[in-house]
DNA sequence: TAACCTTACGCAAACGTTTGCGTGTGGAAA
DNA sequence: TTTCCACACGCAAACGTTTGCGTAAGGTTA
């Protein structure tokens, strides 16, 4: 196995020195035409690259930018990681992913390896954990120290960066306005206990969307699942022997659970129940009936969320001061796990 | 902003030098005790940690995994990740995702970044481009740079290296007779174009659990589908007053869509049609009907990468210069959308 | 022939670490 | 008083780059 070959290499083989090879490797004037063809036909021959890490050391910057996400099994994160990689690749940035695992002391060790010269600046959606724990010297400590932060979906809001969000509240209550919309006026909402900070938006916009209709909430129409992975027994369990029209669910696995529930207690969606989901995956896209749901457009996020890094990163110091918080739009998409408006004039 | 703290920094402010205050934070014994206890107190509130460049400068490693995968919205993928994921961390190991989104160009580009400073060894499933191209210059130069790599899942038969693989063909076989041992004779496939690796692998232990049954197969049954984008339309043409019992599909998206296909025109699964999928993700798991599939075990395939990799890059010579193949067994999972065996004593 | 200007290259510092070895200071032993 | 030995610390090199500046050699001009 032959070792990568370095400038030194290069400079003893030729019998010139290093910055010879150098400026000759960037056809500087400095050198004669003669030299710089020997030396670079000879780079060529062993195929010399320069090595980054000597790069970074001497330029203080790794063009490197860090990703950390709760999950990485995920449709959401995956998409958001692939709007970062399209904006990151196009500007020469290369992307880390590490993943926390919605565990707090991943997500810091992971932070903190990454601030400790891997990467120049970070992309974040936080752990459900640190949301608990409400705990975010890390993040803050990072920004501290120069490196620039931008937090996404999962954001906080006691901490000053840039963040990318979409409006959970009003994508909520656009749905739940759907709802409204085609007849439905019994519509129960499937959501998360109320830590989880998207869970506890998309709740409001659902209640807000009511309250509009002057329609009051019921209790009982709410269930805040504690349990993800188990969520199907919660559900049945909430589910049975209520009289609903409609479902609101905060993701993409509980809106199929419910329609999976409701089909076991012998109530067919759209017809008895319509059910909306939120996030657009491959499970709203692919399940029968297809999911209506509230797209998130989360490569979209991705991509801003790396533009507003990438200004950061590259901006002058007046840039760095200032703040942004961009909104994305939600969609709503209609499928077949909702009513057509009007299909049912009875209501 | 303050700048990240360098021991240089520390060493002034102390008024000592710095390789006091670097053999200090290593509570070397050549230090007093006085000194070190100081040089640490200041270290704490400055909040000093090393400089990850620097170390891998100097020590010429990163402790840098990296992961170069086809597409990063796959479930299948980031389980594989999830996996590398778990050891590479217990072992003190940094990784590295990039996408190369089926595109031979970025696979080349990403590897090449990758290899020239930020990691010490690769994880890697193959781009569809080049397993067209047949072109792997990429790699081999990677290894011949002293950079272990390790391919899994879609590999390279020619270059010679670690693999992890899956038994492709007798995965497809186990699920081929599973279809033939609750009595399906008309057994349909579908499948990808030749090129893709797996994908003929899967076709090829179709046909060989057939022939073993002596069930002489049909090239009406064998649909090998270009444009996966759009396969519902190849899907459903195909199915059209065709007459099966059951279908293989080598892959989640097939096995659905072409659930959904039956379902339109008029067929149950599992009571007219058995459908059995590949690879156990979101869908399969949360369709109606779930889906009977061949799980890949993407986790297990994860960790014996990984453990491979660390294994070579951590190893002495010796253990360096051999290559080992690891097949990690598939399983079938048997959920509502084949038929249970004696179900139908007709059949 | 002397003075000067190009040309073409090398030197050295810097980025932040680690570490083997050299060395000054102090005290103890002879 | 001299000799010796710990002790506690600093020096310098090394990892691979880049780049401003210094400087030889050679040629041109007066």
């Amino acid at each position: 196995m032959k070792q990568k070959v370095t400038l030194k290499q290069i400079a003893k083989e030729l019998d010139v020195s290093i910055s010879t090879v150098s400026k000759a490797l960037k056809d500087s004037v400095e050198i004669s035409l003669d030299t710089r063809q020997k030396v670079k036909a000879f780079a060529k021959l062993y195929n010399y690259k320069p090595n980054n890490i000597a790069l970074s050391l001497k330029n203080r910057k790794t063009k490197t930018i860090g990703v950390i996400i709760p999950e990485i099994v995920h449709h959401f994160f995956t998409t958001v990681i692939g709007g970062v990689e399209k904006v990151a690749n196009e500007k020469g940035y290369n992307v880390i992913i590490c993943s926390s695992n919605n565990s707090f002391d991943k997500e810091v060790i992971n932070l903190e390896m990454l601030a400790s010269g891997s990467a120049d600046g970070f992309i974040l959606s936080v752990a459900k954990e640190t949301q608990l724990k409400k705990d975010y010297h890390h993040i803050e400590e990072t920004m501290s120290q120069g490196m620039p932060v931008v937090l996404f979906d999962r954001i906080i809001d006691e901490v000053v960066c840039d963040k990318v969000i979409i409006d959970d509240t009003k994508g909520a209550q656009t749905a739940t306005n759907h709802l409204l919309s085609i007849g439905c006026k019994k519509i129960a909402i499937l959501t998360t206990v109320d830590y989880i900070s998207v869970g506890k938006l998309r709740t409001n916009g659902y209640l807000r969307a009511l309250r509009a209709y002057d329609i009051t909430e019921k209790e009982e129409f709410i269930l805040k699942i504690e349990d993800i992975d188990n969520c199907e027994a919660e559900i049945s369990e909430f589910l049975k022997d209520k009289d609903i029209d409609a479902i609101f669910a905060v993701n993409e696995l509980f809106a199929v659970t419910a329609v999976k529930v409701l089909d076991v207690q012998g109530k067919k969606v759209p017809d008895d129940v319509s059910v909306i989901g939120f996030t657009d995956g491959i499970l709203s896209k692919h399940f029968i009936p297809s999911l209506t749901t509230v797209s998130q457009h989360g490569e979209d996020m991705g991509i801003r969320a790396a533009k507003l890094l990438i200004d950061k990163l590259e901006g002058d110091d007046e840039v760095t001061e200032e703040y942004r918080t961009v909104i994305i739009d939600t969609s709503l998409i209609q499928r077949k796990s909702t009513k057509k408006i009007g299909s049912d004039p009875n209501n």
